[in-house]
RNA sequence: GUAGAUAUAGCUCAGCUGGUUAGAGCGUCGGAUUGUGAUUCCGAAGGUCGUGGGUUCGAGCCCCAUUAUUUACCCCA
């Protein structure tokens, strides 16, 4: 005999655990739905041309590639087994499994772009695949939660994300969390002021770990990677801006101008954003963004301005952002940030369609339940959906639960019969370990007078009740 | 890919410098209660100590290998 196993990375969910998993899906498709967003779902497996190529080498990596179908070795030839596994693949692979929603949707909409009414949103709800080594937080099979818009520029997307991450995070009863944004423009303009030294990949990657390494791992790292002592002096000031919101955009902005950083424009902006600000700020596009955002948010009524954290050291790997990043992290459990997104210029170029802007974030359901588990903070406890169970003790007693059984269904109680005519003990304790409320007995005595005994399990009372009242009884409470 | 930790009953774990027949709690099953759960009491079942070698008179314990799990780094949700 085998010792029964699961892959490594992935998981069972028991009955308990499905039903807190639908309770945070059930949190996000609200949400998602309220703002406008229509559900989308796109194939588990994607062609690896979809795939490879959009995630940086290591992405490629971790991406599980599926075995072609009948001989998948038939086109192999001994050169190609020589050369390695870089040859090998495309002739035994041509599918893999989708490792984020986001290129799956942009694949989508670039097949479908004559039929699509723009600004498209969609929300996907779908579990995802990384061949990833599996830690804390880290599964090779999870779910994400996406909603994206694309084509449109509107910043009010931007704020929208934010509305929706507090919106959803406060209705699984998650108050203490942290929405980091920041702006592809903002590292861009800091990188300017350096005097555009050394590898600007490098020096976004190297801030994005200032609050895991700290300063002086930071400037290690850039020492490394051939930057100045200077330039990191100048680095830290601009990165360590302190204050508010709104006061950080102005000291970084003060920053910018006696750093000589030429002004990269500015997009269309709604006309009184920038009223209390002064002008040179409108001339640095992410600084500009950032304020907007803010500013449209005040005017929705957002008032938790305490829990968005302006982070100019915020950079996200993904290299596809070119505007507004964002970030979310629970505050006091130990776990990767559970929400993050941004905006990217040209999502849909690499499928033939240039110059669709999209914006979108995407929540990860499962560092949604272990910080819910962690903070324990689950309110959702059922083991079954059942209501009211029937027992019996004969033959004769089971049938004649029947019909009671029927009308308690039709009545909206989810109910069910012991399928045995077991001891009445195992009857009760059945009902106490699965949490069923209520337990009817339907022994031959109760079916001879046409009374039945309801007991209610948590209190422990017991009421008589004529058959023929016993679901308007139920109902009513 | 790099580094560490762990592996003993269905589950969570004890098990002393190597010494006779490997333990506990929970769970399961039976009984006290032949028609009443969760509480109480009594009893029972359940383990080739991850796998393969080695050292030793003797290995759950020491050594080597191997597999699985897990944590951190990298990267990410």
């Amino acid at each position: 005999m085998q010792k029964p196993s699961i892959p490594k990375g992935t998981r069972d969910f028991g009955p308990a655990q499905v039903a807190r998993r639908q309770h945070i899906f059930n949190v996000i498709r609200r949400t998602f739905e309220s703002f406008g967003f229509a559900p989308l779902e796109t194939p588990t497996l994607e062609n690896l041309s979809v795939l490879t190529g959009k995630y940086g080498d290591e992405g490629d990596q971790l991406l599980f590639k599926v075995l072609n179908s009948g001989d998948f070795a038939k086109d192999v030839t001994a050169d190609d087994l020589a050369t390695g596994s870089k040859a090998l693949l495309p002739k035994v692979a041509e599918k893999g499994l989708r490792y984020d929603l986001t290129v799956p949707f942009a694949r989508y909409v670039a097949m479908n772009r004559g039929t699509l009414t723009f600004p498209f949103k969609r929300y996907q709800m779908q579990p995802v695949w990384r061949a990833d080594r599996p830690q804390r937080g880290r599964y090779r099979e999870f779910y994400q939660c996406d909603a994206d818009v694309v084509g449109t520029d509107s910043l009010l997307c931007e704020a929208e994300i934010v509305l929706m991450m507090a919106q959803v995070l406060g209705g699984l009863g998650l108050h203490d969390f942290t929405i980091k944004i920041n702006h592809r423009g903002v590292l861009r303009n800091i990188y300017q002021a350096l005097g555009g030294e050394g590898r600007e990949t490098d020096l976004f990657v190297a801030i994005d770990k200032l609050d895991k390494i700290g300063r002086d791992g930071v400037t290690k790292e850039l020492l490394e990677r051939g930057f100045s002592e200077p330039t990191i002096e100048t680095l830290f000031a601009l990165l360590t801006v302190e204050g508010t919101y709104e006061e950080k955009l102005q000291r970084l902005l003060a920053g910018f101008v006696t750093a000589g950083v030429e002004p990269d424009g500015v997009r269309p902006t709604t006309p009184d954003v920038d009223a209390d600000s002064p002008e040179p700020l409108a001339n640095y596009r992410g600084l500009t963004e950032l304020a907007e955002v803010r500013d449209l948010l005040t005017a929705s009524g957002f008032r938790q301005f305490d829990r968005l954290d302006f982070d100019p050291t915020l950079a996200r790997g993904l290299s596809y952002y070119t505007g507004c990043i964002f970030e979310v992290k629970i505050n006091n459990v130990q776990m990767g940030s559970v929400s993050g997104g941004g905006r990217y210029d040209n999502l849909t170029g690499s499928f033939g369609l240039p110059g669709v802007s999209g914006v979108g974030f995407s929540f990860g359901v499962d560092r949604l339940y272990d910080c819910l588990e962690a903070l324990d903070l689950f309110t959702v406890t059922g083991e079954t959906p059942t209501r009211c169970l029937l027992t019996h003790f004969d033959v004769a007693s089971g049938r004649a639960a029947l019909p009671l059984l029927a009308q308690l269904r039709a009545a909206g109680i989810p109910s069910e019969l012991y399928p045995d005519a077991s001891k009445l003990q195992k009857q009760f304790k059945y009902a106490d370990a699965k949490g069923i409320p209520l337990v009817i007995i339907m022994g031959p005595e109760e079916v001879a007078t046409g009374v039945v005994k309801v007991k209610i399990m948590q209190t422990g009372v017991e009421r008589v009740l004529p058959l023929g009242e016993v679901v308007a009884a139920l109902t009513a409470e």
